[in-house]
RNA sequence: GCGGGAAUAGCUCAGUUGGUAGAGCACAACCUUGCCAAGGUUGGGGUCGCGGGUUCGAGUCCCGUUUCCCGCUCCA
């Protein structure tokens, strides 16, 4: 059940605290392309990072790469995008379809009658159009054929095409992988709700090389490793399944896939593949580059050419699932408060630290206290208003505790530290307080 | 890309038969305030998405356009 309501909402409360703008808003905005501000940006590095720290930091099998964004044409053609990206589509005028011209025979209308109040079985067709879902540019100063290079619509192929140096610049042996979080384009014909499908967007991607007959069993490995680190970031297990690519799924490359979907407002929707790739895409680099990407494995003392299974994530998305997933409402007193309980481990602002009233010196301590504080973690001071409306304020925002300097911490020095999700308050010397929050959010 | 709906302050919205643009919340300053969206005073902020047209006069009527939402369509 779509609920379109609660994403209108969240979009509002997004902007509204400064976690997504509309591109180029002041224009007018630019379609389906959106910014990151000052909380957002933190989340969605928070999430980067918690991939990261689990596939590079966390293991020793795995190293990560950056690769440009600008490739050699070629690799495009190798990959099959430069083919399969490329769709002749016809408009039918009668019943607004659109169908591949390739599927359509003799102008006969493909849809079923009751698709279509006209009755009509013959389409009246537009000319077929192409539309090629790669971001096309020129390299060098003058536009010319020979020039043309694409922005990449997938991470991977930098994977790829950089596996042999990696492997022997780092003295890995198979099985080991290659992690890379990048900026990937796609020129959707239908992009939409939010930051769910963009036409720029950014992926966190592993590629794992490994011995022919062994992907199956590291394929079920990495789904469950996956599906963990999903839930590790908070997100409820409920909300999370598995879907099975069927034969007629399967992309052109996969033996096997599996998506990791999240139950969104708007449906169950896909926030990460994991695909047993085969040889496919080092199969074809061979080919198209004419070098040797065999792998020689001397324990065996033999060659081959290594499977990959690869896990695919949006940042983009995963970052929408961490907001989708903490939303929620209070009902107090004919009031609605919302709060966003990220799991501490992602939340843009770990704690903020508020004088109770703005008397008695409680400022002045309260601001020494923030800045020994922000040092090691992200805080926000706060002497605005009542203390109710600011631990709101900060409900709002994410942040899952709130320190409260107040009389006592002059003649104590202890503060009140007040937990979002259990509303519980423990008093913290501030000598500890920050050991003591670090042990809360972790890192 | 097609069809439908929407666009007024940071947010949620009101704005009559066309006649000088409003509210609540939010924001800023000050006063008050001892733990879960307290109260008071004052203040800042809008060429009504953009561009044309009709009119003495357009937020309001007409045309175009952009963006968003819903439904198709498409989807490595």
């Amino acid at each position: 059940m779509a609920d379109t309501t609660l994403m209108d909402k969240l979009v509002s409360l997004c902007k509204r605290r400064g976690f997504v703008f509309q591109s180029s808003e002041i224009y007018g905005g630019l379609g389906s392309v959106w910014d990151y501000g000052p909380l957002g940006v933190e989340l969605k590095k928070n999430v980067k990072d918690s991939w990261w720290r689990a596939m590079v930091h966390a293991r020793d099998d795995i190293e990560g790469i950056d690769a440009a964004i600008l490739m050699h044409p070629r690799v495009w053609e190798a990959s099959g995008h430069v083919a399969g990206f490329t769709d002749p589509l016809v408009d039918c005028r009668t019943c607004k379809a659109r169908f591949r011209a390739d599927k359509v025979a003799d102008a006969q209308c493909p849809q079923k009658p009751s698709k279509h109040p006209g009755e009509h079985t013959t389409c009246d067709l537009t000319e077929p159009r192409m539309f090629n879902l790669m971001f096309k540019t020129f390299m060098g100063p003058v536009e010319e054929q020979a020039a043309v290079v694409y922005l990449r619509p997938e991470t991977a192929q930098g994977i790829y095409v950089n596996y042999q140096n990696v492997l022997n610049a780092s003295r890995q042996k198979i099985p080991f992988g290659i992690a890379q979080i990048g900026k990937a384009f796609r020129n959707e014909i239908t992009p939409g709700n939010f930051i769910f499908r963009t036409r720029e967007f950014e992926q966190m991607e592993m590629q794992f090389f490994v011995k022919p007959g062994t992907d199956g069993e590291w394929f079920e490995r990495w789904r469950e490793w996956r599906m963990q680190w999903h839930q590790s970031i908070g997100l409820t297990p409920a909300r999370l399944r598995w879907h099975q690519h069927g034969p007629g799924e399967l992309a052109h490359y996969a033996k096997a896939a599996f998506d990791i979907e999240y139950e969104f407002p708007f449906g169950w929707n896909e926030i990460e593949g994991i695909h047993n790739r085969s040889d496919y895409d080092l199969g074809r680099h061979q080919e198209y580059s004419g070098k040797k990407l065999e792998y020689f494995d001397q324990a065996g003392n033999e060659r081959y050419l290594p499977y990959i299974v690869e896990t695919s994530a949006g940042a983009d998305r995963v970052t929408l699932t961490t907001l989708v997933d903490a939303y929620r409402e209070e009902q107090v007193e004919g009031e609605t408060r919302v709060v966003l309980g990220f799991h501490p481990a992602i939340a843009p602002i770990k704690t903020a630290i508020l004088p109770l009233v703005k008397k008695d010196g409680m400022p002045e301590l309260a601001d020494r206290l923030y800045h020994d504080v922000k040092r090691q973690m992200p805080a926000f001071y706060d002497d605005a208003g009542a203390i109710g409306r600011r631990y709101r304020r900060m409900d709002e925002a994410g942040t899952p505790y709130c320190c409260t300097v107040d009389g006592d911490t002059v003649k104590d020095g202890s503060v009140t530290v007040r937990d979002r999700d259990s509303m519980q308050q423990v008093r913290v010397a501030t000598d500890n307080l920050v050991a003591y929050l670090r042990k809360q959010v972790g890192g």
